[in-house]
DNA sequence: AACTTATTCAACCGCACGCAG
DNA sequence: TCTGCGTGCGGTTGAATAAGT
């Protein structure tokens, strides 16, 4: 790829005990492989820490953050590398449509895979490819769209579900509604509306194109999707990540399988980054115990977990909105459960 | 072979958040 | 409460490379 010396050098204050005040030359631009050598050392055999403090004591001329961006996206020993497979695809258009740009939520759910590639992947490819399709089906309606189109195959089947695309109607309202226009600032992440939800059509188009994604949510009677039964996660050794989506149906998910992504709320826990150092790692609400290379080993949650889990956690809304409980296998009215979807300030929607 | 254009992706930037003092 | 620091995230940039002419 590129040559590894391109670097340019900034002075930056440092605040370390023996150079307060004193302006040091940090590096900036690629890393190289002596670089990359001294900090793969230094987190194997000291584990994560203060970046700052890592960047200083291993000796790098480099700001802390710019380590732990080299550490999470490049020498992170899970890392997995290459091209990503058309199950990775289906998942990360399928998080997508319910996650929106936020990509280290995707990523959390992508063992191996980091954000920064995920979002390349997504900004390159996926997008390009959506728009391909937007133009090869596009019609009088919706031939200056570019972003999602109906029926997408990335090869692995229909992704994600069909997507529809049509003009506002207010029967739509009756319909879920997902606007994945990601760049769109009144829908950056997210919007879902249901029938029973009071709304602003304009909330739902996307206003540079004049279209809305009109999706009928997910049907989750897929198959087999992650490592057999359960509901289980055990996308990792087997490397079936998921399978097919199947039909999509409006309203009524059940989460058994296809949701059964365990929570990964990643914010504060960092999680991610303890991965291949830590010979294990307690996960953040759920107490999973993750051995290395081993991320998500059902028998090592909690049983009371494995019973209930939160809407929250399984689409991982997070610590924004306190979610129903829900057991496993339970069929989810979403209709219901998204008619107080004003308190779910993660999603961005916009109910008037 | 030389040049132009498109694509990929590593890295940077700015912002927001949590926490400690 | 305010401030500073460390961290994490998403958007963006721009160099390297590939593909096309």
């Amino acid at each position: 790829m590129r040559k590894p010396d391109h670097v340019t050098v900034v002075k930056e204050k440092v605040n370390n005990n023996n150079n307060e005040g004193v302006k040091a030359k940090l590096r900036k631009g690629l890393w190289s492989p002596e670089e990359d050598e001294k900090l793969m050392n230094y987190m194997l055999t000291n584990g994560q820490g203060c970046w700052s403090d890592i960047a200083r004591n291993a000796g790098l001329h480099r700001c802390g953050k710019s380590c732990r961006l080299r550490w999470i996206n490049y020498l992170r020993p899970d890392l997995k590398r290459g091209a990503f497979s058309p199950q990775e695809e289906e998942l990360i258009i399928h998080l997508h449509s319910i996650l929106g740009n936020r990509w280290s939520q995707i990523a959390a759910r992508l063992p191996g895979r980091t954000d920064n590639e995920i979002k390349n992947f997504w900004n390159s490819t996926i997008k390009k490819r959506l728009k391909n399709a937007s133009n090869n089906s596009s019609s009088p309606n919706n031939s200056d769209s570019s972003e999602m189109k109906p029926n997408i195959n990335l090869g692995g089947g229909v992704v994600g579900g069909t997507i529809f695309m049509q003009e506002y109607d207010v029967a739509a309202a009756a319909a879920a509604a997902v606007c994945m226009d990601s760049s769109s600032s009144s829908c950056s992440s997210m919007a879902t509306q249901f029938g029973n939800v009071a709304f602003n059509p304009n909330h739902l188009i996307d206003h540079r194109h004049n279209n809305i994604f009109d999706v009928p949510l997910f049907n989750m009677e897929q198959q087999d999707q992650v490592g057999g039964g359960g509901g289980g996660v055990d996308n990792v050794g087997g490397g079936e990540i998921l399978g097919d989506y199947g039909a999509m149906e409006p309203y009524v998910m059940a989460l058994e399988n296809d949701l059964s992504v365990p929570g990964l709320e990643v914010r504060g826990a960092d999680n991610c980054s303890n991965y291949g150092v830590s010979d294990y790692v307690v996960m953040d609400k759920k107490s999973i115990s993750v051995n290395e290379g081993q991320y998500f080993n059902n028998s090592s949650i909690n049983s009371d977990d494995n019973q209930n889990i939160k809407v929250e956690e399984l689409v991982g809304v997070g610590n924004h909105w306190q979610g129903e409980t829900f057991k496993m296998g339970e069929l989810i009215d979403w209709e219901g459960l998204l008619a107080n979807v004003s308190s779910l300030p993660y999603l961005d929607f916009h109910i008037q």
